[in-house]
DNA sequence: CCGCGATTATTTGTACACATACAATATTTA
DNA sequence: TAAATATTGTATGTGTACAAATAATCGCGG
């Protein structure tokens, strides 16, 4: 009810709040990409869907969002962006012309494949903070929270 | 080097890496957070000020952007929207020609008693996917990787 | 007391993030 | 086949996020 030394009155302190520790985790992890890409203009959904593009070879923008859980809003944007880098291609789906079907350039993957190393650097450091027995656990438990699978 | 069937060619796999999986439970955490907050206006960080101001009762506007993880043009358009709503009041320091000292109002102390209890609900929500145990062992870890402390 | 660096708040620009709405096209089903 | 429904890509509006630039003010060393 009074004061606790630190502040908090009650119950609810933001700081042990899931949420506000996923924002700053989040946040952290953002700014280490940053730091380490390796190219100043890619964005983490950007290297997302190049990724994810590499995997796959085709697919269409509203596929490639779900697969890299961005709606399609957010997705066209990124897409517009790569595109305007050359670093991907958009062809109308013969089949379905709602559809453009998207893959790498030749520089999108020669760009993917020389960065793909930073990328894991990236999970490295971001996980630094913890032991490797550590970075398993939370792995698993942050998958069982994302509700991946 | 040859695909995996999941379509995988090598090492890096998006699902695995540490930055998507904080994206993704971010997400599923402010999705929670819309259906849960009872407010429909009121976003995480607006709640987040909320909450912060009414355990320090006043501080300058940078000051509580410190205590939450916004930077400053973040928080500009935070407590804007909030003043806009007159959950808050801002006033000149008048020790510190330079500072607005924030502080709730009554409408805004109502507001945030009246939704504490929708915020607890949403970090168990949140963290529904995980038992009681992992739940502690997930926000300590979660705590180490956000840098708090 | 002066000057200069630091702090405070604001503004601008770019990029997510998602809801909503829309037009074009596909698919389902009546 | 015709009508209802769903999907695809686009556009718009609001709200994070952060860098960079600006202006006002503060405080400290000289």
């Amino acid at each position: 009810m009074s004061p606790n030394g630190d502040g908090t009155r009650d119950g609810y302190v933001l700081e042990r709040q899931a949420g506000h520790l996923l924002r700053r985790a989040h946040q952290r992890h953002s700014s280490i990409f940053q730091e380490n890409i390796g190219d100043d203009q890619l964005t983490p959904l950007q290297f997302a869907a190049l990724v994810k593009l590499r995997d796959v070879d085709e697919v269409s923008q509203n596929q490639l969002g779900r697969l890299t859980a961005m709606d399609a809003a957010t997705m066209q944007g990124v897409i517009k962006r790569l595109a305007l880098r050359n670093l991907i291609l958009r062809r109308p789906d013969p089949d379905d012309r709602r559809r453009l079907i998207l893959s790498l350039s030749d520089q999108g993957r020669a760009l993917i494949n020389c960065l793909l190393s930073n990328g894991s650097k990236i999970t490295e450091r971001t996980l630094a903070p913890l032991s490797q027995d550590e970075q398993k656990i939370f792995l698993q438990l942050l998958r069982k929270l994302a509700a991946i699978k």
